[in-house]
DNA sequence: ATGAAAGCGCTAACAG
DNA sequence: CTGTTAGCGCTTTCAT
């Protein structure tokens, strides 16, 4: 019963019209042949059926059905300019704590018809370059940065793409074009508020050491130093700085350095749940009682982290709504919607559990 | 001294030639014309540079450089009926032990000049039906599996589609296509061996109830019974089963439960490490040494499992590998090498650390 | 509401 | 080694 990809059986056209045969599936034309219209007819009965008389989308689906026809999106896209693919580019995808943001932007994007293309740079520069000639060879009708655009050059090279571009897990006052995020100066000043307003006096970080992080650390220390809650012995705010990716081991290390210099600290701010969590076993280990003797505060709230026991205190951002902004907005832009705004600010909210 | 994209400015064509403009940026023409060569002369020197004196080499390079000229990847796809897009399918990103053969896989394909398409099927099978259509949509060189492709329906259609497909994680008998994994039934008897060859002699379980999941324990169960490792009382090897994903709270309260039936377990073999995990923590809170009162070994090898203290002994799968493997049988076969086969069994190793 | 024609940007197929 | 021509499968434009 299946009809046949069909190059018309009879040679009535010139033999030169066959220098190249289709040699995939069934094509739109297959599909339009089967319901008796032109095929863009059968094009406007799947994109637009509003488009079309009853009679004919129903004919059209029974087709489409019948022969199991997929759309080329590769022809889809070349021919309307819009791919339907969105870029998202994240450091790398193991350990990520972009994965949640990720996961939702996806979701959104799918339920729109659109797909997500996920590049990684490393935490080298070295890939930006041709991690970006591949982004906007495949002409995505968004891109998502989570920031880590460092290479200058390739930051100009995706601007001059005219692809439209969401920053997010950042609140800067100068977007390159659209924005999701948080300030990360303000999450240090609360945070230090928070350590004070539970009582710590002798206060510490561990942290990575990009961008961000700094100026998050910047406005903690400040504000707890402000606030006398530097430990006895330091002119400022200790800080025991890794390089990215944190991971366990960064906080294990890290505590052990810490308190060798100044015993006294009594709270640690870790930049990632994984940092806390592993600051949690080494004070496990030296025999520290959390939350009595050390306070401890992570950043990210990873599922696991409500596991531990304690359960681990943590600056809790919503991935998931960022991802869900962030898709919003490109669909939007992509769909030429009228849109209020590009720029929003989701905030962040310290969760307490038993570290603290 | 940009040379503007250029509709030749005099009206010398039809009017009608213009019906569709082009509006995004560079194409292969005007580096061609700019290189004083034949477009097709130009798609050469950069996919095939062999094939073209250095002279032209050389002014087509220079030629791409001064316009910034980054191919289009639908256009070339459409055309040569290669994609050079990969996708894979994993049921989520978040918490997923399949993110380091993720990683590689991308690594890989990317070294090529290949994209990684990451699709989701959720922990339903209600999605897998729409996600295959837009991966098919997208003709795609290859599909990488995880193995939990349920719908029959889904799979059938897959196959259908021509495309070459690598099941991965499992070892099976009648592989659809390619295939690169381990046997779960061998890791089972292995890890009940090694928990008898460590002493141990009242074994359980916690896994998740997913297929693989369910031949593994078999496996162990049989094993330890054959041993004589079923704690007394117990005519069968206890285990709490948990359905996917696995967390460390399913850990914390598998082994409260096992240990309210039987009080004598001595050793527990956890289907994940984040389950394993979870009953170090639960360990510690119920006073029970690891490893002198009771045993744990995870499955998976996670960054973390080495930070922990004590360290987690566990099965380490070389993700890495499985990714790396599956990139080259997709790349080896788009590219129509020839290869000796396409079945890879890349097995499993125990690594023992601080918990058994 | 439907269709014909043209073309998206690229590469396969065949010359020369 | 280089060029001409046709066409990948779809959608835009314009006409009916």
């Amino acid at each position: 019963m299946t009809e046949k990809k069909s190059p018309p059986p009879a040679a009535d056209l010139p033999a030169v019209r066959r220098a190249r045969r289709s040699k995939g599936g069934y094509t739109l034309r297959d599909v339009a042949k089967l319901a008796g219209v032109a095929p863009i007819t059968a094009s406007r009965a799947l994109n637009t059926p509003s488009a079309v008389s009853p009679a004919v989308l129903e004919r059209v689906r029974e087709a489409v059905e019948r022969i199991g026809y997929v759309p080329n999106m590769l022809a889809g896209g070349l021919a309307s300019k819009r791919s339907r693919l969105v870029a998202a580019v994240i450091p790398t995808i193991t350990g990520s704590i972009f994965l949640e943001m990720v996961q939702s932007l996806t979701q959104t994007l799918a339920d729109s018809g659109y797909q997500l293309m996920l590049g990684q740079t490393g935490y080298e520069n070295s890939r930006e370059d041709a991690l970006l000639e591949t982004i906007i060879g495949r002409r995505p009708d968004g891109v998502v940065l989570t920031g880590i655009m460092r290479s200058g050059h390739a930051r100009k090279r995706l601007i001059n793409s005219g692809i439209p571009i969401v920053e997010t897990w950042d609140m800067t006052s100068t977007p390159i074009d659209m924005l999701v995020g948080f300030s990360h100066e303000k999450m240090g000043v609360e945070v230090a508020q928070f350590l004070h307003a539970r009582g710590r006096r002798r206060v510490a970080m561990i942290s990575a050491n990009d961008e961000r992080a700094i100026r998050r650390n910047k406005a903690f220390a400040e504000t707890a130093l402000a606030l006398g809650m530097a430990p006895p012995g330091a002119t400022e705010v200790p800080s025991f700085i890794v390089p990215a990716p944190t991971s366990m081991i960064s906080g294990r290390t890290g505590l052990r350095s810490l308190i060798a210099q100044y015993p006294d600290i009594d709270a640690i701010f870790c930049s990632s749940d994984l940092v806390a969590l592993g600051v949690m076993i080494e004070a496990g280990v030296l025999g520290m009682a959390i939350p009595d003797r050390l306070a401890v505060i992570g950043l990210g709230d990873l599922d696991m982290s409500r596991d531990f026991h304690p359960a681990l205190t943590t600056v809790r951002i919503d991935g998931t709504r960022i991802g869900s902004i962030a898709g919003r907005f490109i669909i939007d832009r992509a769909e030429e919607r009228p849109v209020e705004t590009y720029v929003q600010d989701i905030g962040f909210s310290i969760v307490e559990r038993g570290t603290t």
